[in-house]
RNA sequence: UGGGGAGUGGCCUAGUGGUAAGGCAACCGGCUGUUAACCGGUCGAUCGCAGGUUCGAAUCCUGCCUCCCCAGCCA
């Protein structure tokens, strides 16, 4: 019978044989250890005189790591075993014979690891992090659905639109002129509000920027919901609740993963409502009075960020930012206009900002004036104009980085971890 | 793009003017309970590239390349 390593519990005394690569071999004289991995587990056989076959023995000695191979025998309760299983081993097959493998059990430097990403992804702490990576996609996935949120896939390619023009990938667009990879779904998630109500994409979002920071990669992966008659107020209670309802499930079901990053989960445990809410002046006076030098009117920087959340264990709204240094789209506080109804959602533990999100401006004139203000062309704009001319209504959204929440939750110090390729500046291989 | 740091066998590190050292991996041998096993042995480097200083350069100087960290941009 074939089995998987995370079910043998389910098989103790039986005879069963199980299918992976070489972790690791030890022997010691006649007795020889041979650890498979799966991808569910690990599992140590162990050959000796009497129990394994001469074919057996012969096919330990071939093996190298990360030969694939099947291995069969009796499944036995053993206390010394890390999983608590061991197997007896009476046959091992060979698939194929693995040649040098390249990343030992010692360490390696990053860019040596990153060259060999598609061999790292094997490693137990990679898996571990994808295996996160999972969860928090699907119980992000559930949050919506359970709260009848519609799944709207917005396009890779797109004409001119967008926030700004300069971080943009370009490329031919048969007889069209240049199609750009889309930075943000946003617009068109606002279109799909206006026919389902609360709606939401989840896909790859690219940015042309040359940052290289832990921060940042080129192409990341971006949750961003978008809900019609949603005032600000109502949107940072969504996140509130999204990203409440995502640490509460990694807690219950990525146990053993955090075991293997060493994460400390108490600082998740924090993790819990109402999260604290501070104004953008109120930020600025806090920041002013521990000695930095940031005026009224521009955005953080990431010491700023930083010194604000010294005194946070949990995520931090900051709300109600300049106009000046926020998107077109966003709607003005009608009782302050040098203001927008907007929230920047920043992580614990110096992870940076997870969220990004504001109501938008539902006034059909105001939206022209700041498309104009932006130097954006109106023409590229006709159809998202539209929406506020046709049964416009008050809606607000948000964008989560899918990476940075990765990288938070699991405790890593670079979101190049978080994702099976990471596109950065200067790395498009493998 | 700016500031800082680093490039030494397949990998990780030591060596800062006198002719390259250790560990891991690989290979050979030993051990009937190992688990980053252990013990003995073997293999393997024109020290990022190009020039210069010097009797002599991995080491000092100049230029270039690459990577890492920090900043900006943001999610």
């Amino acid at each position: 019978m074939i089995a998987e390593i995370k079910n043998l519990n389910q098989h103790a005394g039986q005879t069963v044989t199980v299918r992976g690569w070489l972790y690791q071999k030890r022997s010691s004289g006649k007795v020889r250890f041979a650890v498979m991995r799966d991808g569910t587990g690990y599992l140590q056989g162990v050959l000796a005189q009497g129990t394994g076959s001469d074919a057996a023995f012969s096919v330990f000695e071939q093996l190298t790591q990360e030969s694939s191979f099947t291995m069969t025998g009796i499944v036995r309760e053993e206390k010394r075993a890390p999983g608590g299983y061991e197997m007896t081993v009476t046959d091992l097959g060979v698939i194929q014979i693995a040649g040098e493998y390249p990343i030992t059990p010692k360490e390696h430097g990053p860019s040596f690891l990153m060259d060999n990403r598609h061999l790292w992804l094997r490693s137990s702490r990679q898996h571990a992090i994808m295996r996160v990576r999972n969860e928090i996609v699907m119980a992000i996935r559930q949050f919506f659905y359970d709260r009848g949120f519609i799944l709207i896939d917005t396009p890779i390619l797109t004409g001119a639109i967008g926030e700004t023009a300069t971080t943009l990938f370009e490329t031919e667009y048969f007889d069209l002129g240049k199609a750009y990879l889309a930075q943000t779904g946003q617009l068109y998630v606002e279109a799909a509000a206006m026919a389902h109500g609360k709606v939401y994409c989840f896909g790859p979002t690219f940015r042309a920027e040359k940052s290289k920071t832990r921060k940042h990669l080129n192409e990341f992966w971006m949750i961003e919901p978008e809900v019609a008659f949603n005032d600000s107020e109502a949107n940072m209670q969504l996140q509130e609740d999204l990203i409440c309802y995502i640490v509460t499930r990694v807690l219950e079901r990525s146990r053993a993963e955090f075991t293997v990053l060493e994460r400390d989960t108490s600082k998740l445990e924090l993790v819990k409502p109402p999260f604290p809410r501070l104004s953008y002046d109120d930020a600025i006076a806090r920041l002013r009075r521990a000695g930095m030098t940031i005026e009224w009117g521009n955005d953080f920087g990431a010491p700023d960020e930083e010194k604000l959340m010294e005194e946070y264990d949990r995520p931090l709204f900051v709300f109600n930012w300049p106009t000046e240094c926020k998107a077109f789209y966003m709607k003005r506080d009608p009782n302050r206009p040098d203001t927008v109804l907007c929230d920047d959602l920043l992580a614990p533990e110096g992870y940076g900002e997870l969220v990004g999100g504001s109501q938008r401006e539902d006034d059909l004139e105001l939206l022209r004036e700041r498309i104009r203000e932006h130097k954006l062309p109106l023409e590229s704009y006709e159809w998202y104009l539209d929406l506020r001319r046709y049964g416009s209504v008050p809606h607000a959204g948000f964008g989560l980085g899918l990476e940075r929440t990765v990288a938070w939750i699991c405790g890593l110090d670079h979101v190049r971890e978080t994702i099976p390729f990471a596109r950065t500046l200067g790395r498009l291989y493998p």
